[in-house]
RNA sequence: GGCCCCAUCGUCUAGCGGUCCAGGACACCGGCCUUUCACGCCGGUAACACGGGUUCGAGUCCCGUUGGGGUCACCA
């Protein structure tokens, strides 16, 4: 049985990279019938880890990557939170210097740093000279008598190579000579990373670590904890990072002023925005942006288009086939397709795939979608009523595809508008009615006409205009621009027999009088 | 700087020695459709980083160069 895990730290949100690694940890798991478990790594706790780890796990759960075990749904292995493992991870220590691969060392920062100094400045590597390695009770006091405390540091092997099957990378060598003799216990007793994940991984029997790139490199340090220890090692696979905007940088939150310069980035960033006004969401640079997943989640992504994105950031199945659902990247994932090489975010590239899953989505859904925006914006009440409902979905079918993200129905806020209270675009106002030779009076005579119409429907309707034009013996152009900017104060939206077919007769007629009121 | 990793269109990628004067997608540029917008349809521009090998034959294997990146914490 296969088991993965995903071990986020709780910082308060959702990264977009560590979501892929995620979501190939979860993938590779669910094609191969193992377990996903996720663990928390807060060895170092410093805020309240409940209330930085919830957008983590909510974000998990909105892209449907779910978890056999760890935090809210336990586990024969538990518990997942780090910071309640120590005892474990005290043992190990303990049975590394019991085995002599670890040792008590009392030098001071301002030591270790010096040797570092001393080998830069005689250019060559520099190798820690455990003049301060206690390994007998006796030096342990002498030490001790100064003053000094103890931290725990591994007694890295100081000749031979490590060759290392890599799932991804193949096979990657590291002369351990050139590795340092890190510490796994600080000198309150608090413990490493490396060390904690090493023993956690053991302890709960991972078959697969399955992590970003920037691993690769701490890896000879976690193998020589594990095979002191005398564990079996788990397989390791290092992906690719997933890279800045148009760079091969690795993306980073602390980097976010770069990107808001990126006309795509900065594009999408904006396009947010614009829908957090309208529902009220207060919103920060640092929290709302396409890097953090909640982003997504707020102006109305569909998960499912988030995870096919991220799926192809990095893997792929062949030479053609991009569009897929979880079931059939279930189906097809496999580590051996995965690329070597990082590859960079691009959110436009994202957001067409959200447009393809949106097109893909039955109105009923997209109309469930978007209703809480609509309730957030004030524009229908909360909670919808029947009436409601049924007014958005004929929405959503009008609308076609030009719902992009369910945010994108306060675009349509006019029809939800009190007649009365319809602003108008006063350019596209003075140009399709007012100085348009003509529009007044066509949209008069075609306001008559209108009051005649019975079936109020987009085919009559559309049958109507067309013979109206064509006793008139105008060109549709004449009027039908007239006619959306009167009905809906705009010069673009719906077809206009939609509009006016979901307005329905009292209220297009009611438009349009205010229309010609204000000429 | 040491070590390690990586290198095909602007971007994501296919390619696992011949079927590649390199295929798909996004973006871009034309055109069509059209009541606006959004779709849709048709067409187009655009890449094997460079240099050596190996081979009858290299985008594909090897070496080097260049370039990019990661990592070198009592962070995770």
């Amino acid at each position: 049985m296969f088991r993965t895990r995903f071990a986020p730290s709780p910082t308060g949100y959702l990264h977009i990279g560590g979501v892929r690694t995620a979501l190939f940890c979860w993938l590779f798991a669910r094609r191969n019938q193992g377990k996903f478990i996720l663990r928390i790594d807060d060895t170092d706790q410093e805020r309240n880890v409940e209330e930085a780890l919830a957008p983590i796990l909510a974000g998990l759960r909105w892209l449907g990557i779910d978890w056999d075990e760890g935090p809210d749904v336990g586990g024969p292995h538990g518990p997942y939170y780090q910071s309640q493992r120590s005892a474990l991870y005290q043992a190990a220590v303990d049975e590394l210097l019991r085995r002599n691969m670890a040792y008590r060392d009392y030098a001071t920062t301002d030591e270790i740093q010096a040797e570092r100094d001393a080998a830069v400045g005689e250019k060559r590597d520099f190798v820690y000279s455990r003049r301060w390695m206690a390994e007998t009770p006796d030096a342990q006091r002498r030490f001790e008598a100064e003053g000094r405390a103890a931290v725990v540091r591994l007694k890295m092997p100081r000749a031979g190579t490590l060759v290392l099957e890599d799932l991804i990378r193949g096979r990657v060598e590291f002369a351990w000579a050139r590795e340092q003799d890190h510490v796994i216990q600080r000198a309150d007793g608090s413990c490493l990373y490396h060390l904690a994940s090493v023993v956690d991984d053991r302890a709960m029997e991972i078959t697969h670590v399955i992590r970003a790139e920037e691993h690769l490199s701490n890896t000879p340090r976690q193998v020589f904890i594990a095979q002191s220890l005398g564990y079996e090692l788990p397989q390791y696979a290092h992906l690719p990072f997933v890279a800045e905007p148009g760079s091969k940088v690795k993306l980073s939150k602390r980097k976010l002023d770069k990107y808001f310069k990126n006309r795509d980035f900065a594009s999408l960033v904006e396009h947010g925005r614009s829908i957090a006004r309208r529902i009220g969401l207060e919103t920060s640079p640092e929290e709302f942006n396409p890097v953090v997943v909640d982003f997504y989640r707020e102006v109305g992504f569909l998960p499912e288009a988030i995870v096919n994105y991220l799926a192809l950031l990095g893997w792929s199945l062949d030479d053609k086939t991009e569009h897929f659902h979880r079931r059939e990247l279930i189906e097809h994932f496999s580590l051996d397709r995965v690329n070597k090489a990082p590859a960079s975010f691009d959110a436009v590239k994202l957001q067409s795939f959200q447009d393809r899953h949106m097109q893909e989505l039955p109105p009923e859904r997209k109309a469930a979608m978007v209703i809480p925006f609509l309730e957030r914006a004030g524009l229908i009440p909360a909670p919808a009523t029947a009436a409601d409902r049924a007014r958005v979905e004929a929405l959503a079918v009008a609308a076609g595809d030009r719902i992009k993200v369910a945010g994108d129905v306060l675009e349509f806020a006019d029809f939800f508008t009190p007649d009365d209270e319809l602003s108008y675009d006063e350019k596209a106002f003075d140009k399709r009615i007012r100085h348009s030779a003509g529009a007044v009076e066509l949209l008069g005579r075609f306001r008559a006409t209108l009051a005649e119409v019975e079936l109020f429907d987009a085919g009559t309707l559309e049958r109507s205009l067309h013979a109206f034009v064509e006793a008139e013996g105008v060109p549709i152009g004449q009027i039908i621009h007239a006619l959306r900017v009167a009905v809906t104060g705009k010069g673009v939206g719906l077809g206009m027999f939609d509009t006016l077919a979901l307005l329905g007769k009292s209220r297009s007629l009611r438009r349009i009088d205010r229309a010609l009121g204000r000429v």
